[in-house]
DNA sequence: TCTGGGGTCCTAGGACCC
DNA sequence: TCTGGGGTCCTAGGACCC
């Protein structure tokens, strides 16, 4: 009989993280619906979620559903040190490693068959360490591709272990409504069911010519290919953000130039810090706003050289403040932000630490190959000229921390 | 105390260059 | 001078995710 060998993608996703951490440390609040935040529910921990409070929801409407719950002020340093904990397990567990946010992550464990056992055996591991180490509860799915891993741990959740056998792919996925693609969101699905489509089989059953006049050509390709279970991405390791951004809610009451300045000196501040602890620059500098009306704008400006000085990216946000005065002045002003992007090492995604000796040879074809596979086999070229000119020394370095957002 | 705070990727038009 | 093709970069906005 023919016995399908189990697929190597795990995505592992620690349970209602910021909740579990608080219940983790407060024993008063297990067993107790707990929602982190206060004016807005960052994060839920399952009992409160039973009764319908979820992430984004208003704390005023989250107490009307449940009354008894607790609230806690989040504790962003414990949810750092948590994540921490589990990247480490996860380091431990798969060479290649993907960190998506905080707490979750991808996990590429083919070929660890005869070091660690099967796939199901590494996540059944891996969940019993995450609880008995740091105390949380991890649910992972399992799966031949990434999207479906994803799938698989949200079917899972909370707290369970899921694998996708290749033969029950399309009976795991066909039936699901398109709201449980990963990717596909609320103004998505409405033009899906607009057509027709309510559920990943009959998006399956659609050309992808037919979806483009509707989605566009990228969303449709990708809809596609992911209701077929076509799926090439690999886990990558080593991913670098593209953009350090730090945003901040100002309520409802008129705000002076003087305040906005005052806040756009503290936006930066935090962001430029955050960027040259991490040692990287950028270019092109974002000012983030959102009005009364609920409406938003953007506005950017790109410097000609990369900076990770306040005084730079200062100048450039206030630059563009003064251009947003007339729309503040009439529609009121709720929210500011700013975003750094265009950063310096962006491309770069696959680095190793030097010296190479023979252990680090594998890693170094596995980040070749990456590089080859995402900017073509030119890139190795180039980059190994711009690193001789720069002596070699700017571009290869340790990668930063897994999990670069704050998220619930 | 009525709407966190962090990210990613894609699209589309215009400027500019060869 | 006009037309065309092909490419990159910049800007603004939309959708989505945790």
């Amino acid at each position: 009989m023919f016995v399908p060998s189990e697929p190597g993608i795990l995505h592992a996703d620690a349970d209602a993280f910021f909740a579990a951490v608080e219940q983790r440390d407060d024993p008063k609040l297990r067993g107790r619906p707990t929602i982190v935040g206060g004016g807005v529910v960052m994060a839920a921990s399952y009992e409160a979620k039973s009764r319908g409070v979820h992430g984004g929801m208003g704390g005023r409407r989250a107490r009307s559903l449940c009354p008894d719950a607790v609230f806690v002020q989040p504790r962003f340093s414990a949810y750092v040190e948590a994540s921490r904990a589990l990247f480490a397990i996860f380091d431990d567990t798969a060479p290649a490693v993907e960190g998506l946010s905080m707490e979750e992550a991808f996990l590429d464990v083919t070929g660890l068959e005869r070091i660690s056992g099967t796939p199901r055996t590494i996540a059944r591991r891996l969940r019993e360490r995450c609880r008995a180490e740091v105390g949380l509860a991890v649910t992972v799915g399992v799966a031949r591709t990434k999207v479906l891993a994803k799938m698989a741990s949200r079917a899972a959740k909370p707290d369970g272990l899921l694998v996708v056998m290749p033969d029950r792919e399309r009976e795991f996925l066909h039936p699901l409504p398109v709201e449980a693609l990963w990717g596909v969101g609320p103004s998505t699905a409405e033009r899906l069911r607009e057509h027709g489509i309510a559920t990943v089989g009959d998006l399956a059953s659609r050309r992808e010519r037919e979806l483009a006049f509707f989605l566009g050509p990228a969303a449709a390709r990708h809809l596609h290919a992911i209701a077929h279970n076509r799926d090439r991405r690999r886990v990558r390791r080593g991913r670098r953000r593209g953009s350090f951004g730090s945003q901040s809610a100002l309520g409802n009451r008129p705000r002076t130039r003087r305040e906005l300045d005052a806040r756009l000196v503290a936006l930066t501040d935090r962001v430029t810090r955050r960027m040259r602890s991490s040692g990287r620059a950028g270019r092109t500098v974002t000012l983030r706003l959102r009005f009364g009306d609920y409406t938003r704008a953007t506005r950017s400006r790109t410097l000609p050289h990369p900076t990770d000085s306040s005084g730079s990216v200062l100048a450039a946000a206030r630059a563009l403040l003064a251009d947003c005065a007339a729309l503040i002045e009439r529609r009121g002003i709720t929210l500011i932000g700013i975003a750094v992007s265009n950063l310096t090492g962006r491309g770069c995604g696959a680095q190793l630490e030097l010296p190479l000796d023979g252990s680090r040879r594998r890693e170094l074809d596995a980040a070749l190959d990456e590089i080859r596979e995402r900017f073509g086999a030119d890139a190795i070229r180039r980059s190994a000229s711009l690193a001789r000119e720069a002596s070699f020394s700017p571009w290869i370095r340790p990668g930063e921390e897994p999990g670069s957002s704050l998220s619930s």
